[in-house]
DNA sequence: CGCCGCCGTCGAACCGGTTCGAGCACCTTA
DNA sequence: TAAGGTGCTCGAACCGGTTCGACGGCGGCG
């Protein structure tokens, strides 16, 4: 059923049938309820493969998210769906390409052989080789994060280190004193990852200036390596009295090797971090963070990518976003001096 | 940079660089090279979009997933991830489709438009028109999940039913008497969701055969209902010293109400069910569950899917997987008598 | 009445691949 | 030396849409 045979039995020209549907020419009123009515006999559709070689587009977008394994967070997840969601209302599809081992087969196909329109970029590093690679190109997309050089490009963030500062002045403002910082695995936070990276100097540079004493740790992207983590921080510094942590996965191992070392939380230890607001609030006392809002970001990157993708020549645009700590029940005072 | 660019480059027709690329007709050595060395300068790579045309197939499949909102768990997560890696190992890209409010349109645009060769559909209810659908027009896809009447169809399905039931003996053996099942939410339940029908199916009739006294309940997929669900629980019959879940978004607010209520797990109360490995480890006490092998299910069913594609006639096949419960620390043994 | 302009439609070319039948050159064998 | 292969390459048609230029018929206007 192509065009050719809906044209044969309305008694038209394929063109015609072509104009009716785009609407690109006048069609006279009968010729269209005519065209209209065999299409719906047939439950026609036009072929998307032809359509997107006669026009140059395919109507999808590709969203490039890293490599699977451990690695999943819960946050991930939202975006992926958020994406879908708002890809859906402006009329695209989305192509699912994993930057993993063997990214540059991933991006040959995804750009090479023209199967998307625009990309969305997660899991942004400072310093980010398919970025430059896609602005060399002048290739339309918009990353979920940004890198050390952010001007002139397209893309929607979080400003970790101001989050991660802001946790920072909450417990030095309940009066803690000695803090730990949990960061993602040492592996990302060596390549460069973003929120691992600003993340680690919003704490930092909050701590010197309220003159706190901190130490910094890495942490595997799962329960057990959470656990493994406060046990080495209470070995390290017993008087630690409170943590921040950027690590969705390991949330649930913090709380584990903090209730087996006898730390109350929040009487004993204060928790807090940056993480979605659905998984702060799955844990026991409900964890004080900075909600990311991932289903925003998701739809505000592909409208920003629709946006270009309608206007070339547009200047770019971006969207820096700063959410508020939500208090729950996973801070409390200080020690006692 | 087409394919009839390279050919003059190279010097020859365009249908002897085609079948350089696929080897479909044998060419000589030198021509060969010649042409090899163009696009290797070049950097050409055939379009998608043509090729899709010429020979009929897209190279790619469609994951349709359930709607966003609340409703997303990390069971999907870990799905589609497994799903998409699979997907690359066999050279084809996912396209993601949401099978949301507008499930008609999305079908529409992934068979009627022709972008995707065949599909993986999650969320199988038992009666499922979009299985019956596609059965009908004879669309290669492979479901996750079983419907009431599987016979004759390609499907990868977890067995629910005495999933469940092994729960339930789990708990009699160790002497409870009053359990709860804690299901998804009521509407998945009613609109005859798999999962939720089967598992509760299998608690039921456990619970009869070991003379269990229990009750049933639908919760939210998040942390709040879990805790309003255990709080109902115990107010319904504060004898109740155990339950089955299969609710892992919820999972979390469970043990927080356990917890409010002053019950601690294992040891006045226990708790297990269906939940993803990785999450049932985040949880304190780890929790003893049979754990959903979402990675191998996707990866099967993309095995199941591509078998399929390349073997139109093959005979219809399915795996039926029965994960083994894994002893964690949330259950124990029941009250005294 | 004749000319002009507009509306609606058509045919042909094109997008960038694949594939089929044909043909040429060269080599083998009778 | 002629006949018959064989190995490689070419041109043309095709996949199913979109789009451009052209054209016929009709109404309005001078």
């Amino acid at each position: 059923m192509n065009i050719g045979e809906i044209a044969r039995r309305a008694g038209v020209s394929r063109s015609t049938v072509s104009y009716a549907l785009s609407g690109k020419r006048p069609v006279s009123d009968a010729t269209r309820r005519k065209i209209q009515q065999v299409i719906d006999e047939l439950g026609y559709r036009p072929n998307a493969s032809a359509r997107a070689l006669a026009n140059g587009r395919t109507s999808t977008i590709g969203l490039v998210f890293p490599p699977a394994g451990p690695h999943y967070t819960g946050m991930q997840l939202d975006f992926i769906g958020s994406v879908v969601e708002a890809a859906a209302a402006h009329d695209y599809d989305v192509l699912l390409s994993p930057s993993g081992v063997d990214s540059d087969r991933s991006f040959q196909r995804l750009l090479g052989e023209r199967r998307v329109d625009g990309a969305i970029l997660m899991e942004i590093r400072l310093q980010d080789d398919r970025v430059d690679h896609l602005a060399a190109l002048d290739f339309p997309f918009v990353a979920i994060g940004r890198t050390a050089r952010p001007e002139g490009g397209w893309w929607v963030g979080l400003d970790h280190t101001s989050l991660a500062a802001a946790c920072v002045h909450h417990l030095a403002d309940l009066g803690h004193r000695r803090v730990a910082f949990v960061n993602r695995p040492e592996q990302l936070l060596r390549c460069g990852y973003e929120s691992a990276r600003r993340g680690l100097d919003g704490f930092t540079k909050a701590a010197a200036e309220r003159g706190l004493t901190v130490r910094t740790y890495c942490c595997g992207d799962d329960a057990a390596s959470g656990q493994a983590c406060v046990e080495q921080i209470l070995h390290d510094d017993p008087a630690t009295t409170a943590l921040v942590t950027l690590n969705e996965a390991a949330l649930g191992g913090l709380y584990r090797g903090l209730a087996q070392a006898g730390r109350h939380v929040p009487r004993d230890f204060s928790v807090t971090g940056v993480v979605a607001g659905r998984w702060a609030e799955t844990v026991t006392p409900r964890l004080t963070a900075a909600d990311v809002p991932a289903e925003e970001m998701g739809r505000r990157a592909v409208d920003l990518l629709v946006e270009r993708l309608d206007h070339p020549e547009a200047p770019p645009r971006h969207h820096l976003l700063t959410p508020p700590i939500s208090l729950r029940a996973s801070t409390g005072p200080g020690p006692r001096n």
